[in-house]
DNA sequence: CGATCTGTCTACCATATGGTAAGTGACCGG
DNA sequence: CCGGTCACTTACCATATGGTAGACAGATCG
């Protein structure tokens, strides 16, 4: 976003580095607990300069939140311009949640660490992703209607549908008491479980 | 616990009524988020008062999670009794869950609250709550080899419950976003939702 | 070269936080 | 009636936090 701003040697700008660091954080430790000072050192410069590019915490927030949003509408609607029809739709969004997920775990830690901030942040990223679960809606309606998929009220499925995958890939801790280390091979053993379950919770023809 | 405590007008314990603001800060803003000053003033104690009680805000999450565990497996050992065998089982917890979510949704939310502080707050909670997970495997386990339900890896199948089930009572902002205030009205139609759900997703025999 | 702008830094501050030390009043057994 | 314990308080404190003010170095430009 800023013009002028200095190169890393990696070529991240400083505001890019910052955003990036400040994901992470958000994302695992969670908004109130990640402190200017701790991300700062993090990054080997001074809180200061945090606060030139974000004039404050909650600025900086929304930074992320929203470019978090950008980064995860793309993924999701590139995985839906490629993406067939029916089953094969549901099928190919999980997965692309799922490699997101694999390549970029902060964006999903995000995502849920939003219920939590209430509004405006959770409002801020809502709007965005807004079209997306307009689309979903009625896709899933109209498999409804032509009979491939059972009965449902299509908001309430993408909702539980929803909590299913990020819960399964977010709940680190919970997944070790059920005895599943954070691995990639579990990674996708969880993919596999979700697919099987959405497959006979929804299609009609098990054929 | 505590033996000899001055009891209120309502007969709760000075102790008890911190836990118990304590267990809904917790659930609801956040444990790091939650000040020891904000609760004292909350319950028209002073923080010293908490500190008396709890020689420090560790030793009074501890003490939120503990009480906490027992009242939650106390429900489900409760629903359990009763319960019957088959799919009946699976719905009757599922049934008790929400009911529980109802009555006192703030300890669904330290659930959801568990997985962000990790340990060792959230192994003292897994600790206690253990056995039910292990005697819902083996249920689960026994229910597809007798055939009555899909087989699935029992452990990641009850994960995926798990999550759907505190997804759809806990993210209220996502809630709202998928167009679901959070009323009773609703959370009855949640809960049947799942129900729907979970039935066409594991009992084979659809009769 | 001098003025200006940009990015980062040092210095500082008000407030909030978890926690310590020491008190105070009520109750209670001897 | 008196010493002690119990429940709770006031008085503090060290630290961390988000944020302000202003200095300083390097680039840019007239």
């Amino acid at each position: 976003m800023p013009e002028g701003a200095r190169t890393d040697a990696d070529g991240a700008s400083t505001s890019e580095r910052i955003l990036d660091a400040a994901l992470v954080s958000f994302a695992t430790r969670g908004y109130e607990a990640s402190s200017l000072d701790a991300l700062a050192l993090g990054l080997d410069i001074r809180k200061q300069t945090i606060l030139y590019w974000f004039p404050s915490k909650e600025v900086l927030l929304e930074a992320v939140v929203d470019r978090s949003a950008i980064e995860l509408s793309a993924a999701l609607e590139a995985s839906l311009t490629t993406a067939g029809t029916g089953w094969a739709r549901v099928e190919a969004v999980v997965r692309s949640v799922f490699r997101l997920a694999a390549r970029r775990p902060e964006l999903l830690g995000l995502v849920r660490e939003m219920g939590r901030l209430g509004t405006p942040a959770a409002t801020r990223f809502v709007t965005a992703v807004e079209p997306l679960v307009q689309r979903a809606t009625e896709f899933l309606e109209a498999e409804m209607d032509s009979g491939h998929m059972r009965r449902h009220d299509p908001r309430l499925l993408l909702l539980a549908i929803y909590s299913t995958v990020i819960g399964m890939l977010t709940e680190v801790e919970v997944l070790r008491a059920f005895g599943e280390e954070p691995t990639a091979r579990s990674l996708v053993r969880r993919r596999n479980e979700i697919l099987e379950l959405l497959r006979s919770a929804l299609v009609t023809d098990q054929a």
